[in-house]
DNA sequence: ATGCCCCTCACATGAATATGTGATTGCGGG
DNA sequence: CCCGCAATCACATATTCATGTGAGGGGCAT
């Protein structure tokens, strides 16, 4: 297998060094890049054409979360790992949106670090146990919300009946009125009463409102 | 440090026997009760008090996920790894809406199986490298896609226009046709068009399902 | 210039939805 | 025992939506 092309940003000049140093001697690898601005990584993917870039997510001119989505813009095939000292929620999260293909505290282990290259490069999604926890977290935070009926975190959402919910969860399926009638086994008119009632304690006038409010809300 | 309390949920008996076994023989670990199945889960969670709790998410009589929130409802703060032989976008996503702390592929050899319950023990969130991924690519796709006017990506879903999506986005914000009409300024019989179009390319018959689709994958 | 797609608009019809008013039943709490 | 509430159903009406058919103008690429 061809070594795997590897680009580096990272704006401090002794941690720089010192990764260049580490990647550089390391088997399978090749260091085809080491910069402090990630202001041409457009250009650098394009030129440099890696297979995997290292990025500092905190650099001065340019933030590498920028530099993440100049790399993917210019190279959509380049995985991208992003190094931090940071693990605040924000953070993470905007990396991860941003496409980032793992995250690793720059405490990383030398060996971990190396063994992540690989990871990312099967197919993996390397992180540090930290963050992963912390992504986990932040997909399962709203649905968290949703398993409490009526929590005094959302203000005032009355809570729906187990009825309601239940015939929610239909008209977010897609089911007419006439659909979720057959499959609850009673009549429209009922339908249309539950639904009536839902929209009132939800606010709302359509059922595509409802359907957004019930998604975006975990209600389902 | 105490034994880490283990609660091994696994339906098929051959399988839970010889895991049974890795684990009772294991150090720092106490298994402390292995079923076929997660129906009382939480009673026993109750009963046994565990830290670490294992759990297949195929499972007959009780889905694993099912099993999981009893867990969680009973006892949070008990970490629950999943394990599955799938890793398909849908059991993974409502796995961790759910609260999964781990989940890990049934392929996982033993060695990592030992080494994740202390990860997650540790505060981790150990994953097999293909979920991971996916997980991230769970998060990253809505960005995406919204930066993205027309991406072939996602396998078939025929790209929406500039204007289909602007109008799509706005069914999802609960506005009526004439609403859109008036928001955009064109006639309602326009705002027809491009609804009729959007659920062609959805592949759609309603109003509702276009917003749950919308939401659900991104569109927005 | 010719075809293709996006955006625009019109007319028409049948189906679905939104809203109002009212009624019955069963369950649990005061 | 009576009240409230969830769940059920009925009838009526106005509005909105879904769908089909057709068509003109503009931009873009071959």
């Amino acid at each position: 297998m061809l070594p795997i092309r590897l680009v580096l940003y990272e704006d401090n000049p002794g941690l720089r060094a010192s990764l260049s140093q580490l990647l550089r001697t390391a088997p399978g690898l090749e260091l085809v890049g080491a910069f402090a601005s990630c202001a041409q990584a457009g250009a650098d993917a394009a030129r440099l054409l890696p297979d995997v870039v290292l990025m500092d997510i905190d650099m001065p001119d340019c933030s590498g979360i920028e530099g993440l989505r100049r790399v993917k813009a210019t190279r959509p095939g380049a995985y991208v790992v992003m190094l931090t000292v940071f693990d605040d929620d924000d953070r993470v999260l905007k990396a991860i949106r941003a496409g980032a293909d793992g995250y690793l505290l720059k405490k990383t282990p030398p060996a971990r670090l190396l063994e992540a290259i690989g990871e990312v490069r099967a197919g993996g999604a390397p992180m540090t146990p930290a963050v992963a926890r912390q992504v986990l977290r932040l997909f399962s935070r709203p649905a968290a919300a949703a398993r409490r009926p009526a929590p005094a975190a959302a203000g005032e959402p009355a809570p729906l009946s187990g009825r309601e919910q239940e015939i929610l969860g239909l008209l977010v399926e897609g089911y007419s009125y006439k659909m979720i009638a057959d499959q609850c086994c009673i009549s429209l008119d009922t339908v249309r009463s539950h639904i009536k009632k839902i929209y009132e304690k939800l606010h709302v006038r359509s059922s595509t409102e409802a359907v957004t409010k019930a998604l975006r809300e975990g209600l389902t």
